[in-house]
RNA sequence: GCGGCUGUAGCUCAAUAGGUUAGAGCACCUGGUUGUGGCCCAGGAGGUUGCGGGUUCAAAUCCCGUCAGUCGCCCCA
């Protein structure tokens, strides 16, 4: 065991890995794009309120997985647990209710939760996170829902499905919780440890449970859609006519409750039938009409969705889908002699200078040790130089890919010779 | 925070019912070629068997603890 490991819960990601991340990447950045979206990048930390409040003082995402600490000037400081709360926060503070409306923002970063880990969730994450703030139309629901099919759609991931509910907003969603409570609280005693929690704590979980035997009372419990209020059930039954319209597969979930406080309206999630279990989820989120005015701002409607980059890549996997290969280096330089490594670094420079990526081998190796170093680097030629090649002002080519004969260049016109003979290729 | 399973070389794994210098494949380095990669051959380097304690004549192996990984619960991406 080495000495030093990286924290529970996180990940290095090597070399081998970056393909993905690259892919993914580039096709957010053109999807967000196609849909309007800027990027926006905030701090990874924040004053802990603006979770604490954002997120939702009940909520176990604040109540036990927040990373906070104190900062040195005395204040308390909180890592990211997710974007929203972050990204309105930036909306309120830079005065963005003057930009045209909605403002639409997307970020890429890490996130921190300080949960147990296990298959595809960790203490740092990546998400890919979208907001339109500023507009209530339930069309924008079905855009920011739309881009999360579009970019999955990119990305060539299939077999996915959306999970639609409202959850009602503050002012029918209380009678509701009113309701299912006084419901669960005549059945306590069928309730299990967990679920008897929740009784006090958040109602609208048991609809989640996963204790099969009590699915008789999870049927028969009071529905959302029966409390929802007109303008809700109104906006809900828009959204869901403008999913028809494209023919985007989805199932309305009456037991879907998100675990954060602010949201209201919509709420949706992504499943990938490519994951197993608890983790079918790969996106997910919805809209959150009281955010805003929680963080001091004034009443701002808003909608937004997560993606998580490392479930995006084990639904990549799962389904074999390759993303296109890293491009690497293109030749590489091989010497013999003081002289000619002396040679081989200044044309190594210049090689880069015009845009061939040029790789060397030091604490000169045998020129067989060298060739072995160019194969393992996929490089295309081999620029091999030695005091025959320096006298003659020439340079050694072989091609190690096509079985051709080497080829003697002259050192004056390598580097257009390599631009024609690089061309289309892609190593 | 709770539970199951697992910790042997960089990686994937061996090591009869506890028994002597813990092995192999891949990867790595060197050589077989005074200046030519892949394939092949030869050699080399690499391990306080996660850590600590206990049982035993003897522990990678059994027991306890601890740490880590992994899977699951809660919750979520």
């Amino acid at each position: 065991m080495p000495q030093y490991q990286r924290p529970t819960g996180t990940n290095d990601i090597l070399p081998d890995e970056q393909a993905y991340w690259h892919y993914i990447f580039d096709r957010i950045h053109h999807v967000a794009a196609l849909y309007g979206y800027q990027q926006i990048e905030t701090p990874i930390f924040e004053d802990t309120a603006v979770f604490a409040r954002g997120v939702g003082e009940g909520t176990d995402i604040v109540q036990k997985e927040m990373y906070t600490f104190e900062d040195r000037g005395g204040g308390s400081l909180t890592l990211r647990p997710e974007f929203t709360a972050g990204v309105v926060r930036a909306y309120i503070e830079n005065g963005m209710k003057v930009w045209p409306q909605p403002v639409k923002l997307y970020s890429i970063g890490p996130a921190f939760r300080h949960d147990r880990p296990q298959a595809n969730r960790y203490r740092q994450f990546w998400q890919f996170n979208a907001e339109a703030i500023g507009e209530q139309d339930p069309a924008i629901d079905l855009e920011i829902m739309s881009l999360a099919w579009d970019l999955y759609t990119a990305l060539g991931i299939t077999e996915i499905s959306f999970q639609v509910n409202s959850t009602g907003c503050s002012k029918c969603r209380p009678t509701y919780i009113e309701q299912l409570a006084a419901f669960f609280a005549q059945h306590e005693g069928r309730l299990d440890e967990n679920d008897q929690r929740r009784l006090a704590s958040n109602p609208l979980r048991i609809l989640d449970t996963k204790d099969a035997s009590i699915q008789d009372l999870i049927e028969s419990a009071p529905n959302i859609s029966d409390y929802v209020c007109d303008e809700c059930r109104e906006h809900f039954d828009t959204l869901l006519s403008y999913l028809d319209l494209q023919g985007r597969p989805y199932t309305i979930n009456p037991r879907l409750v998100r675990g954060l406080d602010y949201y209201t309206k919509t709420v949706f999630e992504v499943w990938s039938s490519a994951l197993g279990g608890a983790q079918s989820a790969i996106s997910g989120g919805g809209r959150y009409d009281g955010l805003a005015e929680v963080l001091g701002g004034e009443p701002t409607p808003g909608v937004g969705y997560a993606a998580g980059i490392e479930r995006t890549i084990s639904v990549m996997q799962e389904l074999d889908v390759r993303p296109p290969e890293l491009t690497s280096p293109r030749v590489a330089l091989i010497y013999l002699g003081d002289a000619a490594k002396r040679a081989c670094i200044a044309l190594a420079s210049e090689l880069r200078s015009r845009d061939i990526g040029a790789v060397m081998f030091f604490d000169d190796p045998s020129m067989r040790s060298q060739m072995r170093s160019a194969d393992r680097e996929d490089v295309r030629y081999a620029l091999i130089l030695g005091d025959r090649e320096l006298e003659q002002d020439v340079v050694a080519v072989k091609d190690m890919v096509k079985d051709v004969a080497q080829q003697t260049i002259e050192r004056g016109v390598i580097v257009s010779w390599l631009k024609e003979g690089l061309n289309g290729s892609r190593q």
